[in-house]
RNA sequence: GGCGGCGUACCCAAGUGGUUAAGGGAGAGGUCUGCAAAACCUCGAUGCAGCGGUUCGAAUCCGCUCGCCGCCUCCA
């Protein structure tokens, strides 16, 4: 059946083929970078993150650019409240997003262009519409004409009418039609500006992409994402300007995820109602994210709760657990064996269909499942082909890439650091247990077990000895 | 006002015409264990917001009603 995905262009799923054969060229809106991120976006780049390494692992040679907005109102604006350059600002939040990738495992794009560096090309583009009369000029403004381009509303299904019925923006009075939308800005006194044909000025925020996209993916280019929220204006303008200029389609599959909210409003910026990427990944692993995100589709809007998430860690502890039981349950063997093909077929059939992850993880539980059952069993002979599919599936979903000891001690060191309480009084503990449990004085057994259980210390009696855990 | 989406078990969440409605978390019973824990086994929605309709057959299609959300303005 192939790969199958939902195009927002149109409404509904398709079969995927790229435009040259073996190789995709996709481009995502990246974030303007005047402040921290936040879940949110850490949805959006999780999402798209799956969406890169399925298609590698579709065999692609994918070609994956996702931008930097680093020159906008809202940078300019924070840069005058503290005093400094939109230039600070931009650098500040850039390396802030790099270093949150890191940490939320994020395999890097092909490329992260940023808006300052395409200044030239922007000017190219605006030029062409200029040619073509589809923009024009006021003063140092340039204005896409919305009205000349028939193909508007096209992605969102809006008509230009409605629109402009039910318009609540102010009209910038020198429009010459309310939807026109700004392609270059004079910049005022103490804005970025670059010169240009029109005068010293900035570009608009829609104009960056078009002119990125197209620069290293070319027109059309194969797959185009974002948020839901940018279907309109956002991306009805980049292919009003990209096709206006070029006479030919700018992407053709538009990828849209939905949005995270939060106490069941959109979480947003504007509303205040947001955790950083920060402030999440100090509280719980970054794998725990990952999967509470992949446990929904990426085209369902998901109510953030933080038991959610904590529910989505016991899952990946649980998967953890299992490789480490298996690792521990049979001899150790050379190199990693061939992936069992069946589990990986099966998790192929799943993501073919317009990525559907919460499917694949259910695949993934079930293996665990059936793999627990068979250490119990003690027939562990042919499983590790069978742990290697279940790594090889994680791997592109972005999970189950660590050791499984390491993740489990990271996560036990996080909880004790927490409540201040060192291993070393927990490991005396258990010594003590130990020597009671020798001389069969059970009550004494049982009382350490109880006063360790009070600090939140699981004891697990296995026959390598006793291990701890920790329970949130 | 226009356009779009959602409502599935205690919680989260797949499933969009046809086997017993996935999976995770929580819970109950059991196996194992000195006792536990982990793991495994079993149980758990005769029903998918409500009411009608189409159909041999509907959570899935159509209509109406109720509740919630998003976009139309910067937004992932």
């Amino acid at each position: 059946m192939g790969l199958q995905i939902y195009n927002t262009l149109a409404g509904k799923k398709e079969p995927f083929v790229p435009l040259r054969e073996g190789e995709v060229r996709m481009y995502v809106c990246g974030v303007t970078v005047y402040d921290s991120s936040h879940i949110g976006h850490a949805r959006s780049l999780l999402t798209f993150d799956v969406v890169y390494r399925y298609l590698k692992f579709l065999g692609y040679r994918v070609f994956f650019v996702r931008n930097f907005t680093d020159v906008d109102d809202k940078i300019i604006e924070r840069a005058h409240q503290e005093n400094t350059t939109a230039e600070v600002i931009a650098k500040r939040y850039i390396a802030e997003y790099q270093g949150d990738s890191q940490a939320l495992g994020l395999f890097p794009p092909t490329q992260e262009p940023k808006a300052t560096e395409h200044i030239a090309e922007i000017i190219a583009l605006i030029r062409r519409l200029e040619e073509k009369g589809m923009a024009y000029r006021v003063g140092g403004d340039v204005f896409f004409a919305v009205g000349r381009f028939d193909g508007y509303g096209k992605l969102s299904r809006k008509k230009i009418e409605e629109l402009a019925a039910g318009a609540r923006v102010e009209v910038d009075e020198r429009k010459r039609s309310p939807m026109d939308f700004a392609l270059w800005k004079a910049s005022k006194a103490g804005e970025p500006s670059w010169e240009s044909p029109w005068g010293p000025g900035r570009p608009g925020w829609h104009v960056e992409c078009s002119a990125m996209s197209t620069k290293y993916l070319g027109q059309p280019f194969d797959i185009h994402g974002g948020g839901r929220d940018l279907i309109f204006p956002h991306h009805e303008n980049e292919i009003a300007q990209s096709e206006a200029a070029a006479a030919l389609p700018l992407a053709r599959y538009w990828i849209h995820h939905e949005l995270l909210q939060i106490q069941q409003r959109k979480m947003s910026k504007s509303l205040g109602n947001f955790y950083t990427v920060q402030e999440i990944l100090a509280r719980h692993e970054a794998a725990a994210l990952r999967h509470y995100f992949l446990g929904s589709h990426y085209r369902s809007p998901m109510d953030f709760s933080e038991q959610g998430l904590e529910e989505a860690e016991k899952g990946i502890e649980r998967i953890y657990e299992t490789i480490d039981r298996f690792r521990h349950s049979s001899p150790a063997t050379n190199g990693a064996p061939q992936p069992d093909a069946a589990l990986l077929e099966d998790f192929r059939r799943e993501m073919d269909d317009d990525f559907n992850t919460p499917k694949a993880m259910a695949l993934i539980f079930d293996e665990v499942r059936s793999l627990n059952r068979l250490i119990d069993e003690g027939e562990v002979s042919g499983l590790a082909s069978r742990v290697s599919a279940l790594k090889r599936a994680g791997e592109v979903l972005g999970l189950l890439q660590e050791q499984p000891e390491s993740f489990l001690a990271r996560k036990k060191e996080r909880w004790m650091h927490q409540r201040g309480i060192s291993p070393e009084t927990i490991e005396e503990l258990i010594r003590r247990r130990d020597r009671a449990r020798k001389q069969q004085q059970w009550n004494e057994a049982d009382r350490i077990r109880a006063e360790l259980q009070e600090q939140g210390i699981m004891l697990e009696d296995t026959s390598g000895g006793t291990i701890w855990k920790v329970r949130p």
